[in-house]
DNA sequence: TAGGCTTAACGAACCCCGTTCGTCAACTTG
DNA sequence: CAAGTTGACGAACGGGGTTCGTTAAGCCTA
């Protein structure tokens, strides 16, 4: 009676844990990441632990927070960028590396807000602005017009990639802006009226050589008329 | 018997609704932007039912879409954006204006991430775009770089405001940037280290002033350097 | 080898969120 | 007065982040 069949138990219904490959918070950034880049681009510490095979509770041990994790997150998604071994002038590899950057935010929708919302300061984030910082270096910029510039490139590569997110790029012949711009009354906004074929004119590629040229001669401009006397620092 | 005290029942127990203002879209967008700059600073489908003394799903007869709330209730903080009656060369009235759009979209954390998110598209973002391009004229930029011109200047301005939403300010001592930066070694970020001071100098004032130079003498340049030439459209 | 401590992980719960559905009271209209 | 329309409602669904108390596993020591 107090024989058991050994072979009745379909699963033997060990107390003992099963034999996992341990948490750690790299497998987490991973698997954030990826879902990220997903389809559905939506991350969460309950999928994430779904998909490692555990409880949400589980990932606190690894992360203290929502926002630590979506920092994680982002600077490994920043590994994607590539900090130029190009051939060429200094423009055109600081082009490249815009480019770069801003396509990297711009693989997923929701990679590109959490780079608004989440400022990167990781490993990966260094990197760039230490190859910014070269880059124009050799176009002649003094270090503290330089080190100003860092953060209005990223800014921008940023904000490019947050309006690309949404769909919302000027351009769209059926996007909301279009309709908004072309609904706009000629009396009241005659400017806008006049020139909303300019505004919606060019590719994204177009527009944002523009803008980048626009940095650029800025920046250039700005750096030598202080040439002399560099600003506050 | 069928006689009942008037005074026996404390509330009339009517199963007639009470009479309370009839909800509206402006009441709700009101609530919303109220909700946004106040304290805690999130806004909610469900507190703004609650506030209203409504269920959440009342709202939705006067909004598709949470989304489209968000566009709605951004806008409408948008109103606050001074266009700009100001004396002053044309120079001075645009750094006025764009001052004051980012000083709107600073005035809670909530409103600069919803202006990241979602592009505003409503009357106000009119009004700011035919005041910029007025400006631009003013200063002879021809209208096609004009037109691009004040995506890139209100891109700025949004991200300006959502840099700062989250406080990661360079130039505050002790926040995360400061710490990335300061922690970075000199052996394998050379530039970074040794620009250090630099990145986290001067106020937000001075950085924002610096910032809106560049971009203007860019936009100053490229139109120049085209002007016989205008780019596409 | 037995006991106790530390670490890793877990399940359940809490509260918030946006959204949908079926329903009902009040008003409007015939 | 009856029927239809409109505005609002309560309840529920599925999902989210976070916390708490508990348990199992591994390890060190007596």
């Amino acid at each position: 009676m107090s024989q058991r069949d050994p072979f009745g138990a379909v699963e033997v219904e060990s107390r003992r844990r099963a034999a996992k490959p341990l948490l750690s918070r790299d497998a987490i950034i991973e698997e954030g990441l990826r879902q990220l880049t997903s389809d559905d681009g939506a991350m969460s510490l309950r999928k994430i632990a779904k998909a490692l095979d555990t409880g949400p509770a589980s990932l606190y041990a690894y992360v203290t927070d929502m926002s630590e994790l979506q920092a994680l997150v982002l600077d490994r998604a920043l590994e994607a960028v590539e900090v130029g071994e190009a051939e060429g002038s200094w423009r055109h590899r600081l082009d490249e590396l815009l480019r770069s950057y801003t396509e990297v935010l711009m693989s997923s929708p929701a990679v590109a807000l959490m780079a608004v919302r989440t400022t990167a300061v990781g490993p990966n984030a260094l990197r760039i602005a230490e190859a910014l910082l070269g880059l124009l270096a050799e176009a002649g910029v003094d270090q503290a017009n330089a080190a100003w510039a860092i953060d209005l490139l990223t800014m921008f590569a940023t904000a490019v990639a947050a309006e690309h997110a949404q769909g919302s790029d000027p351009g769209a012949p059926d996007g909301p802006v279009a309709q908004a711009i072309n609904r706009a009354p000629a009396d009241e906004y005659p400017r806008v009226h006049a020139a909303r074929k300019e505004i919606m004119s060019g590719t994204g590629e177009e527009r944002f050589a523009w803008s980048v040229d626009v940095l650029v001669q800025g920046i250039l401009s700005r750096a030598r008329s202080v040439a002399t006397r560099p600003p506050s620092a």
